[in-house]
DNA sequence: AGCCAGGCCAAGC
DNA sequence: GCTTGGCATGGC
């Protein structure tokens, strides 16, 4: 697994996540975009992001003083629209009651809307908390490679696997996780391009011609 | 023109 | 407990 992360960033390097405009608050670009991304892809995101910033709904504050009806409207084009408004709500009430240094696991996943994979993004490259982040990329890559038996392994197992699996170094977490993304979105997708796969000699999905 | 995307929740077995 | 359906746009 560490010599999987360090052969992903020999060829990629390194991947300096997370993304950001600067027309946020990092912090709270961080959050709006952990949400923003669920089930989407990351292009749609930045256009329902631009959007935010044309109508001046670029903090928590401003979110909070918008319609549900307005919000959603700017953030159309990350898809599920209407849940992402009222979550991106939810979280931002929460995020503006409480210290950054008191925010707990557990509490993020008590908002709704708000998942593992969503709370950790935050944890990870919103507050610098040692969280590997998971995603439906994490659970193929290592599956095709065989790591783990199954994709369906449970989240926590399998982030609990990687965290001792890697150095425990916070910018290790982050660029793993970012330099799977890469991968997956460009070689390893669903369908993947094995053809041009670095790792198709020693993966077991690998698929001829 | 389908299929897919950096999930999450509630309901059904 | 595990599976399924709903949520939705835009790119390739």
């Amino acid at each position: 697994m560490e010599k999987l992360f360090y052969d992903l960033l020999d060829k990629y390097g390194y991947q300096n996540w997370w993304p950001l405009t600067g027309k946020f608050d990092p912090f709270e670009e961080v959050c709006i975009g952990a949400v923003l991304t669920q089930n989407t892809s990351w292009k749609n995101v930045e256009k329902a992001i631009e959007n935010l910033i044309k109508a001046n709904l670029t903090s928590f504050e401003r979110i909070l003083q918008t319609d549900d009806k307005t919000l959603a409207n700017a953030i159309r084009p990350s898809g599920f629209y209407n849940q992402k408004a009222k979550t991106l709500k939810r979280l931002a009430k929460f995020l503006l009651s409480v210290e950054k240094e008191n925010i707990k696991r557990e509490d993020l996943l008590s908002i709704k809307g708000i998942g593992k994979e969503t709370a950790d993004t935050i944890l990870l490259y919103g507050l610098n908390k040692m969280i590997f982040v998971v995603d439906a990329y994490t659970k193929r890559l290592l599956h095709r490679l065989g790591f783990i038996d199954s994709p369906k392994i449970e989240y926590d197992t399998l982030r609990i696997l990687i965290e001792s699996a890697v150095p425990r170094d916070i910018n290790v977490y982050k660029e793993f996780h970012a330099l799977i993304v890469k991968h997956c979105k460009e070689v390893c997708k669903k369908n993947p391009d094995c053809k041009k796969c670095f790792l198709s000699n020693r993966c077991y999905n690998y698929t001829y011609g």
